[in-house]
DNA sequence: GCAAAAGTGTTGTAGTTACACCCATGC
DNA sequence: GCATGGGTGTAACTACAACACTTTTGC
């Protein structure tokens, strides 16, 4: 099966996997999704997805495998976050394992899937302890979301096609663990003229309505300077 | 070697390797340590330091293995990049590999040992041509090394004991490869109250002569504010 | 005295924060 | 008419960039 030059070094192989951190944004909360894990060892207790790396496979490509094969979704976000390798941190034996975070619109077909593999959304204040050190990994996910969200207006891929400006604030509320201004928010994503504001109102939330906007295409406006200064 | 339960996952093992780029600071230049490769595939070529990583050791330990081997130093910066998987990275197999950047005092006595391996300093600009993706590995840490200087001063590594501000500001020039004012430079780092100014002073630059500074013990005076605010 | 680097001071500007305040509309 | 979220305006503050200017000393 692998015939390279390296074959005289076989005793240092290993396992490798990939762990995902799947973010979602529902009902104005940014929720992470885990699984009962269907293998020994911690049998049945939550865990964040993964799978093996097979031989002649990336590591991003396996994260797409397992993802894929979970909800069917075929053009995920993926950020590689950290590698993981210490010998100790998996009981069944030693695994380096590959930390990818993943967002994905909840309100996709996905859902069905999903709860065909016993897996659930929990937000980050609901989330259960999780096996091994995956309350770790989720942690460094969320740190990179916020690096890469100070970066890019990151809700392309996390809200609907269209929204209004207070739910993307309520998003960066929930990345960010803070209150952004409602005036300022707003006054600085516009300045960065990524969004489009449509016709429509949405007059679910108050009684006057709030314009729906939604995301230009991808290459019109990019920018490199951070949308939120201060450091993670 | 291996009674783990995954042993009826064998088939999914994998090479695992780590990569350092080598980070110094001499003669007014940022430059980085590379190889001439004594194995094939590309034997003779120039190349990163690499090594396998070792079963029941982390990716971190292996870094410092054969940094340690090489150099004779213990307590090494290091810091994890990324990780690169494409099937088709390396000619001679599928090798995963996780990427370090180190940081290290050229004027260390560890010279002597870095030349018995046929290893050289080059200058970001000199750096020739690595093999496999090598360079894509150089950048990559470059950049990390910019984030990372721009959270805090990165000199603690890379600076001698005692150094001027001119020589750290120039540090920094050659890190982010423009060239800081330097007035405002003084203001801002001394503002962050991590250095200490000696009584000393550096003649060797002008005859009015520079005060020597160091840092102060790494607890006192932390920050998280951005030195540098634009994004890299 | 002048060149040259070290070090200090000043001014303008851009981006942000903390608000006040108006708008539209369902009840 | 009033409560509520939507949306706009503004003044104070801060960080930084640009650059003038002063200091020291070897030649």
């Amino acid at each position: 099966m692998n015939t390279t030059i390296y074959d005289q070094y076989q005793e240092n192989k290993r396992f490798v996997s990939v762990d995902c951190v799947i973010f979602g944004y529902e009902q104005e909360q940014l929720k992470v999704l885990v699984f009962q894990r269907d293998i020994e060892p911690s049998k049945g207790e939550w865990s964040l997805l993964g799978g093996w790396v097979h031989v002649n496979e990336s590591t991003e490509d396996a994260a797409r495998r397992v993802l894929n094969k979970l909800t069917g979704l075929e053009d995920v976000y993926l950020e590689q976050v950290h590698t993981f390798s210490q010998p100790d941190r998996d009981p069944g034996g030693s695994v380096i394992t590959v930390e990818y975070y993943a967002l994905i619109k909840i309100d996709d077909k996905a859902s069905n899937l999903i709860e065909d593999y016993g897996a659930k959304w929990f937000s980050l204040e609901e989330l259960p302890k999780l096996i091994f050190d995956h309350d770790v990994l989720v942690k460094k996910a969320l740190e990179k979301l916020r690096l890469r969200s100070s970066y890019e207006i990151i809700g392309r891929k996390l809200l609907p096609e269209k929204f209004t400006l207070t739910r993307l604030r309520n998003l960066y509320n929930q990345i960010f663990q803070r209150e952004f201004d409602p005036g300022n928010f707003r006054k600085k994503i516009l300045s960065l003229k990524v969004l489009e504001r449509l016709e429509e109102k949405d007059m679910s939330e108050s009684k006057k309505g709030a314009f729906y906007f939604k995301f230009k295409p991808k290459n019109e406006a990019e920018f490199t300077d951070p949308i939120v200064k201060r450091s993670i």
